[in-house]
DNA sequence: GATGAATGAGCTTTCATTCAT
DNA sequence: GATGAATGAAAGCTCATTCAT
């Protein structure tokens, strides 16, 4: 789908919206006031208000499969630095698109707006495909132990770092950073979850610690 | 508080659905009609609809906290075991109060409401200083080591068991497990849990697999 | 009608929320909120709402024409004489149940509930016609001008009165008595009132001044 | 503010049926009956309900206070001319809207309004102040006696006016003259009025009859 | 005699969407 | 192609009153 300039607006104005009160909590109008355009536009676009929150998704999952894709078809490295990667890659990803994740997190329990249901689902499957076939790649070549369970495996990583990211608040209140600037405390994050992911899945994959 | 037979039944109609459609999808006539009472009661009872989504926290925040206290308190058990203690309580209270723990996670990111996040807030707090302190005494034990991020290693927890259990479906499907009854189920993903948040947290707290 | 304690409490309660807020600005829940009764009182008392505003009216009007009555029946006191104590019993009136008059001043141009706009009509159409005698002694005996219309001249110092009652905080700041005792006022526009309107009555019904 | 003819037409039927029923009384959904719109068109174009009757005041006081202006800085007119001039103008307004005056008096007691309160209160407090202008005139140019209470006199005036306009119906029985025509009897009250205030205000202003 | 519980009807306002231009 | 005007439907909440006890 071809987005043009305003429609690119609209989509992310709605994006942040989406994320800090939720899809119901939302208005169209709060949108278009937001974004300074008509009402009338967001139909005009995109048919609908649920129509607009599907083309939020295509906008923001375009390219990550693929990204997924070319990262892991790298001949050099051994499959725990591509898990390692791979680590880096969902890290980085939930910081730079917040609000995606926290809509898509919310969403992904929402049993009603089925379409989406169906979108993210699809999308998430695509992801968890390959990221199987590392480990299984891994584990012909002797490197990760069997037994793996990895919708479970995936759950901690995902699950975990939404969470964190979600809360980040909490995690500067009880720490006292709330005055920490935003993009320090950012790099500090990163570089903390980054340690305990990749020790977490280095003790599972290989137990060793 | 206490609350009479309607109430509760009232509470945990609203639970149903706002876990299922979210707070703002769900209007009060669609839990007055599922609960099969008059609609003007909710206001009757709780105030407002707001007002029914915090005696929803309280009705399901009680008593956790002190359950937590008094298990911890327990003087037989190491801290690891401690640990493994608290790791199988929160698996079996999200998996009990799978609706509850869908509106706290989608709510606590949700910047709005903010009567329901300080509630959410204070909770949490709570939990995590009484986690805080069981594994500071493995510390002064010797059983565990230093420099543990403690809120990481809990969004590690919460987010992951959070996340498994709102994906509940993806994962039979992904599995082909769509026909496997509901107890047996839940039977199978409680061990899995168990033994994969043991194994992580005995990694990250003793550095041993 | 036999009033006990409560329905008189319910009553005056009513009458000044009546005052404050109007009749239809004023539930039943505030008037037994601030009367510290329950809700069901009210109807259980008086019938319903409406009812009640009839209650009033037959609780403050009555007793008003008797008094009216004696009072002119005087033999001693010259027509002016009567007329000038006519102005001062409706000063005094009005000052003295001021809430009762703010609520008649505007029920008796809403033409909705019909029961109370007859009470009102019936009420002052008595008082005026003792109000026509006593002038008509006055022309008879040669003290008083012809040609007076009664019901102008009688819309002259009610209107006046209960504009200047109603309207007092206006008085107040325009002339920035803000800081006067309520009492001190009451007395100070008493006295001005009445020369006023003795003033007034005298000019036109004898056309001296 | 600019009003489409839609607009009029919400703010006249608003305002015939604040008239009769009260603020309070009357419902948007009477309103949009009544006007022949859709309930939604009055929160559309007004806001809210309490901003249309503020839309209502600004509608009908608009001009007033320039007609007032305009008609006192007249240069020929002697200062009693001037105050008969105002009076015969004060009849008529409330004559011509009838309605608008009898919703002003109603809203003037009420406290709880405030937009409105304000809005009422510098509208005559601007009226007056221009009035008070040529009375002071009239005294330094000899013609008027001192210490006259000038806010007490125009209460005289404005609520014996409205007094007598909204109880008109009470002045039509009282004189059996239900059966003459609106016009006629209109024509006949505004000359009754005139002759009686013009001769109020000469008495007090001039002592003289 | 008195009242807490309960309710149908109504309130004002906002919703997403459509339509005429 | 774009938009201001308009709307039916639904939102959350309050209303006066009734009823069982």
């Amino acid at each position: 789908m071809e987005l043009n300039s305003k429609q690119v607006t609209i989509i992310e104005t709605a994006e942040k919206l989406f994320a800090d009160r939720g899809y119901d909590g939302t208005s169209v109008r709060n949108i278009a006031e937001e974004a300074g355009i008509n009402v009338a536009m967001i139909s005009y676009y995109f048919g609908s208000k649920e129509k607009l929150l599907e083309a939020l998704f295509s906008y923001r999952a375009e390219g990550t499969t693929q990204k997924l894709v070319s990262m892991l078809a790298n001949k050099v490295l051994n499959p725990l630095e591509k898990v390692n990667m791979m680590i880096e890659y969902y890290i980085d990803k939930f910081y730079n698109q917040t609000s995606f994740h926290k809509i898509m997190s919310r969403e992904q329990v929402a049993s009603r707006r089925s379409a989406i249901a169906g979108l993210i689902q699809g999308f998430k499957k695509r992801n968890q495909q390959l990221i199987k076939e590392i480990i299984q790649e891994g584990q012909k070549a002797g490197y990760f132990t069997k037994n793996i369970d990895i919708p479970i495996l995936m759950s901690t990583l995902i699950g975990s770092i939404s969470h964190a990211v979600t809360t980040q608040h909490f995690y500067r209140e009880i720490n006292n950073l709330q005055d920490m600037p935003e993009d320090q405390f950012q790099k500090m994050m990163k570089k903390k979850l980054n340690a305990h992911f990749k020790f977490i899945f280095k003790a599972i994959l290989t137990h060793e610690v």
